[in-house]
DNA sequence: CGTTAAGCGAGACGGTACGTCTTGTCTTAGT
DNA sequence: ACTAAGACAAGACGTACCGTCTCGCTTAACG
């Protein structure tokens, strides 16, 4: 699904606007691409999003500005896929399935696993500086944000939502709830504690946020 | 012995700083600071974050670029202030109470009115643009993030929390609930639908998030 | 002859511009104007000419700019006056009569006698730096160079041509020279080395420049 | 001599500071250069030296900021350059040769022909205002100063000094005259009365310089 | 297997905005 | 009323990047 839509931007065969040359990607380098991932990544975690210049990435890669322009459209684009392909590397070394909500039986317990594992890359800044980078410009670049939330969240949350089909299936969730708007009960919390300081962010804080959210805040 | 001390002409007790002189806040030009204001304000709105630069803002204000970099320490800086205060003087202009969760006994219904009324304002660009971007540079600036959380987000967020805790006194929340966090579940996947594009905003979504917050997604 | 063109520009009774309230000169600080001459000397030496700034004369002089701006219309008119004043000050000091050509009934005794004086003074920087400074404002403003040449030069050329003319009447020159011509090749060349770097200057080279000037270059 | 100091200035193989990375000069645009000359020549007339801005000559040479500073120092330097190119530019204009004193065997005649012409082009104000301006820097900046010297000033001198040699062999001048200290009689006090107001200047005026200078101030 | 056109590194270019500095005016207290 | 202090509008400074545009030089694809 992911790789999916990645191909899906990469790929412009068709060559629709007729000013640009559009670059023969066959002749690609892809020793320079991996060198802009690696220092964008780098610089972002250095010295944060807005210190990091096209002209900064482009040194560190030891790469003409203009290789950066021709594949990309911007400082966030570099880095959206950077980021991109640092997840897709991560999930090759993870091997088997790295990226699948288990299905124990038990709903409350296998969401407060996937989140318990969320909560540990939130706190890791090769991930974190990245991804709030990317949720800033996206903020404020509407294009942007929603590349962002379709590559980058859409498949997890898809995940999300798909494990709480089963449960409904299961008879663990009410059939007349609707999974894509449940599931933000379990992220959405987090995201907004994570990008906007309201408040500290733990393992119990998302026990106690599956528990809220499967029972209710109501008595019954 | 009295000569002598005085003298020593260079003793600044309190003077934390060295570096900054401090300006004297008592001369300042109140005509400077509310033109600032609304040309920050204004240019948000009229060209984005991104384009709105301090000498734009200190053009349309007919300020010297000085007068804004000695009361404020960044751009974002002038833009938070300035939402203060359109948020200040729309609350005076309001009069009354302008940001009061009703008690009418029914909680799930005053959330109600008060989500719907949020999901007004969100469409708003009046006030949408100026909150993208202070958001967008909180995710970034750390320091920033946190005073925007402080000083936007927090006296909104404890209204919840008390209207919740009236609401345990009144029976209808169970009385292990923590406030604090409950409140997220009617905030936090409103803000995340609007900040990322996860998803559309309508009054009958926020209806949704009240009513399956309260009850549980499982069956009872 | 100096005092009354310095007259003439400081005082201004007839207030010539009705704009301007023409400010009282009975209350002026003698105090701050003392302050403000040493201030300004010293920083054109310490400094050099181009980084001395009016708020830098002010701080240092524990004055305010305005104070300046009232008495003054420029950097360079500041200087001017301090300039004078070191120099009537250094008369006052040095007594009797400082600055008079002898008249031993030797002209090319007397004017080298005075030439090593000049050449002497040249290479203090106390009157060095200044005088460069003037000289070189005044190169490009004109009103300014006029009065320079007015009130620091003319007095002692004046001095140089009234002791060719003793010379004409004693039979040492020519009686169909023109002194005020003639002056110039003891100043001018010795001025030019000295502003615009062309030559070494030492007691030999003026007592050649006389020798030359008083018998000529072509064999007699 | 000139030639070794100029070569002197221009090669710096051994790259001194590390700090610069020093412009590669064969890509430098041709086109601003010129333009930039231009500019910076018509604004020192129009405007006068110190209204000349860098900024100011960027913008009429239609040219960016940083085109000026990747490759000179200065505003001096930049109008050092101009001036020194507008007198190459102007010297391949009058073809033949353009700055030699003539030998017609009478010195007096010869050196009157020269200074004629420098009293001409002293009073176009396209050569004056910028060897003014330059003269001013010069005076505060030695560095500019010596440069100015070398450069304007030397490559003229020397030709009088040639012409007062040949002078000397041909018995026109006395033998043991030092021809760099003679030509100052008739090149200092010119530029003294231009530079510092004191004195009119005029074909009458060099002439006298010229039969004083040659035939001494004392009778014979 | 050599030609050739592309991508490449490098970096100069015209620009824009930065944050700082200084100018000359104006305002506020203090004496 | 003049002063010390300093805020103000204005605008130049020199720097940092932007995104575009050549330059030669590899280097892969096709003829």
């Amino acid at each position: 699904m992911v790789q999916k839509s990645t191909q899906q931007h990469q790929s412009r065969p068709p060559a629709p606007s007729p000013t640009k040359p559009a670059p023969n990607s066959t002749r690609r380098s892809e020793r320079s691409r991996r060198a802009i991932y690696e220092a964008a990544l780098e610089l972002v975690v250095e010295l944060g999003y807005p210190k990091t210049t096209i002209e900064g990435i482009a040194a560190r890669a030891g790469v003409g500005k203009q290789t950066i322009y021709r594949w990309w459209s911007s400082k966030a684009d570099v880095l959206l896929e950077a980021f991109l392909d640092l997840f897709a590397q991560a999930s090759r070394e993870a091997g088997a399935e790295p990226y699948v909500i288990p299905d124990t039986g038990d709903l409350a317990a296998d969401i407060k696993t996937v989140l318990r594992a969320t909560v540990d890359q939130l706190k890791d800044p090769r991930y974190a500086a990245p991804s709030r980078a990317l949720a800033a410009e996206g903020l404020v670049d509407e294009a942007l944000g929603r590349r962002c939330a379709a590559t980058l969240m859409e498949p997890s949350l898809q995940l999300y939502a798909d494990r709480l089909h089963a449960a409904q299936e299961a008879g663990e969730v009410r059939p007349d709830i609707d999974p894509r708007i449940a599931l933000e009960f379990f992220v959405s919390p987090l995201a907004q504690r994570w990008l906007q300081y309201t408040g500290p962010i733990s393992y119990e804080y998302v026990d106690t946020l599956v528990d809220y959210a499967l029972h209710g805040l109501a008595p019954r």
